[in-house]
RNA sequence: UGUCUUAUGGUGUAAUGGUAGCACUGCAGUUUCUGGAUCUGCCUGUCUAGGUUCGAAUCCUUGUAAGACAACCA
């Protein structure tokens, strides 16, 4: 019998991770294992790629092996090296390393070799018709395709066009190298794919003008890996029917008992948001966000200007898991593992939205008090600071009604109310003005039930943050909501800029926080005490304090006033 | 009228032929100097029809539904 020596239930392993543990024991590729995370430089790293990230990484640092980072840098016309930067940027900031960098742009001298090679015994040959002829003989998913009348080209003839369509002899788009391998597969991408293409028009971002001949994704991705020593090649449900030409390549090529192998996982989708890069793209050209860190943004650039942490980012990856199935993942998670994951770590501190003057009628006009208070109760090893307090305050307005519900809690003539790390105060009344706007709420102190004295104990219904309005600072705080609104954009038939929520952001000029806020840093997490979680964010200057919301705290009288 | 893939509560995900569990959401309560957090309980599920088996979410067949594939993009 086996003795089980381990009584920690073991976690259940998703498929990829059993499929890796199964080559290993197999004694596949002399039990190594290598990983790669493969961007396109061509935009900024999103939500989804965290996931791909995640995986990449994971896998190599649970299974003893390495993960590279390569750009798949094979189409000048869309790459740029602001991408570049901004990618490692990203990775770094999720907490990973790579073992080394590689670009596919490192291998096209390889990659030319093999397609010489390829040409040489038959396999491939020039084609010089017209991308929409090409596309046509193509035939459809259901239909067969024809052979180009270029098929037949001899040998010679192939490797001396070939050479051609690098030297700068071929215009671009006049000739292609295809694969040639059969017309009437049932696989689309057996019909003599498209292995390389001519390029004049747009430098490299790494080469420049020495390659007019580019090596296209089908073959350049499937022979990096090959080239780098890729054991295990991660990516999404769509290359699922690429697979078979990616092992088509590698049985060409392969030399030794070594192959990689490619296994698709599910992209991450999310409600009321987009994840494509080519929408994401748009929105920042159309100026309808501020940029690719625009808070609103599901990149990691924007996560990252909204207040998320790494931490919540891999707690939410953790949660959504690694299966075949399509999935639509809830915002709402994504939301939950933020807050869970600020929580523990962010400062607690009085800030108010939508201010309201509170005067304690009773408390002396000249006198301030430091008020001690928890930095986090969720930490003990946060400690406590001081803020003051005086006569004239600044309230939430939503924290007053004149006439209030019996489940209204908070500040209401004749009711008591918990002033946050200060005194229970009794509410006396309020001033408006013509309009019947609130100008002024009135309340009187009770001096034995400052924080901390034996009276505080008493019993009252709500508890309200302040800040005391001499010493208050003045900020900027925004808002931000869903960018859409509804909950699947990608699925409806309208042009997805015209279901933007109109609300996505909400700039409030006219907040007040508390003082011991004055330098706060680019980035700093905070929570707003009742409000949500807030950051600083980096616009702000020396003389303007601006707060993004990360995400509200759960709001469970909203939902009351709701029903 | 093709190929490949998928289907477990509202959402996401486990159970690897042997008691359908977890998280989020929702609801109810507990507790609280945050209407937060905590803690407790509850609601809700194996796409259909057959078959194999002592036993099927799991294996097989069929049907249905959904997704991917027809860029000189990756």
């Amino acid at each position: 019998m086996e003795a089980k020596t381990d009584d920690t239930p073991k976690k259940s392993l998703n498929f990829i991770e059993a499929f890796v543990e199964q080559d290993l024991k197999d004694g596949k590729n002399d039990g190594r294992i290598q990983t790669r995370f493969p961007p396109e430089p061509n935009g900024y790293l999103h939500i989804g790629h965290a996931k791909a990230i995640c995986l990449d990484f994971g896998i190599a640092r649970n299974y003893n092996g390495i993960c590279n980072l390569r750009f798949d840098d094979t189409n000048p016309v869309k790459e740029d090296v602001e991408y570049v930067d901004s990618i490692k940027e990203d990775i770094q900031w999720l907490g990973y390393k790579w073992e080394n960098v590689y670009y596919a742009s490192d291998y096209f001298q390889q990659l030319w070799d093999l397609a010489v090679e390829l040409i040489k015994q038959g396999k491939a040959y020039i084609d010089e018709q017209s991308a929409e002829e090409i596309a046509k003989q193509k035939g459809t998913p259901t239909v067969s395709g024809i052979e180009s009348p270029y098929r037949n080209r001899p040998i010679s003839e192939n490797l001396e066009l070939f050479l051609k369509m690098n030297s700068g002899e071929i215009a671009e788009g006049a000739m292609v190298l295809r694969a040639k391998i059969d017309m009437t597969s049932s696989n689309m991408h057996f019909r003599d794919p498209l292995l390389y293409r001519v390029i004049t028009s747009h430098p490299h971002h790494r080469t420049g003008y020495t390659w007019k001949a580019y090596p296209m994704y089908d073959y350049a991705h499937g022979q990096s890996d090959y080239f780098e020593g890729v054991t295990h090649s991660l990516c999404t449900l769509e290359f699922e029917v690429h697979r078979p030409l990616y092992d088509w390549f590698i049985d060409q090529f392969k030399n030794s008992d070594y192959r990689p192998r490619q296994i698709e996982f599910n992209r991450l989708n999310l409600t009321y948001t987009v994840m494509s890069k080519r929408k994401m793209l748009l929105l920042v050209q159309e100026a309808l966000v501020i940029g690719w860190d625009d808070p609103r943004m599901p990149t990691i650039c924007g996560l990252r200007r909204r207040g998320y942490s790494p931490e919540a980012i891999h707690n939410f990856i953790d949660k959504i898991g690694y299966t075949k199935f399509e999935a639509q993942n809830d915002i709402g998670l994504l939301e939950h593992a933020v807050r869970e994951s600020l929580n523990k770590t962010a400062t607690r501190v009085n800030a108010v939205l939508n201010p309201v003057k509170l005067i304690v009628t009773n408390y002396p006009a000249d006198k301030v008090e430091m008020m001690e208070t928890i930095n986090n109760p969720e930490d003990e090893t946060a400690g406590v600071r001081t803020i003051p307090f005086s006569r004239e305050l600044y309230i939430e307005r939503e924290d007053f009604m004149e006439d209030a519900p019996k489940k209204f809690f908070r500040m209401t003539p004749g009711q008591e109310v918990r002033l946050k790390s200060a005194y229970i105060v009794k509410c006396t009344g309020c001033k408006k003005d013509e309009a019947g706007e609130i100008e002024e709420i009135y309340c009187e102190y009770d001096e034995l039930t400052k924080s901390g004295m034996p009276e505080s104990g008493r019993k009252v219904k709500g508890t309200l943050h302040w800040v005391s309005a001499q010493h208050a600072l003045k900020a900027e705080v925004r808002l931000y909501d869903r960018l859409f609104s509804i909950e699947n954009p990608s699925a409806d038939p309208r042009d997805f800029r015209e279901l933007l929520n109109p609300d996505s952001l909400k700039v409030l000029h006219n907040c007040f926080v508390e003082p011991t806020l004055k330098g706060a840093k680019a980035l700093e997490q905070f929570q707003f005490q009742r409000l949500g979680y807030f950051n600083v964010d980096p616009e702000t200057t020396a003389e303007k304090l601006i707060f993004n919301r990360t995400v509200s705290l759960k709001d469970s009288w909203a939902k009351e006033q709701q029903r």
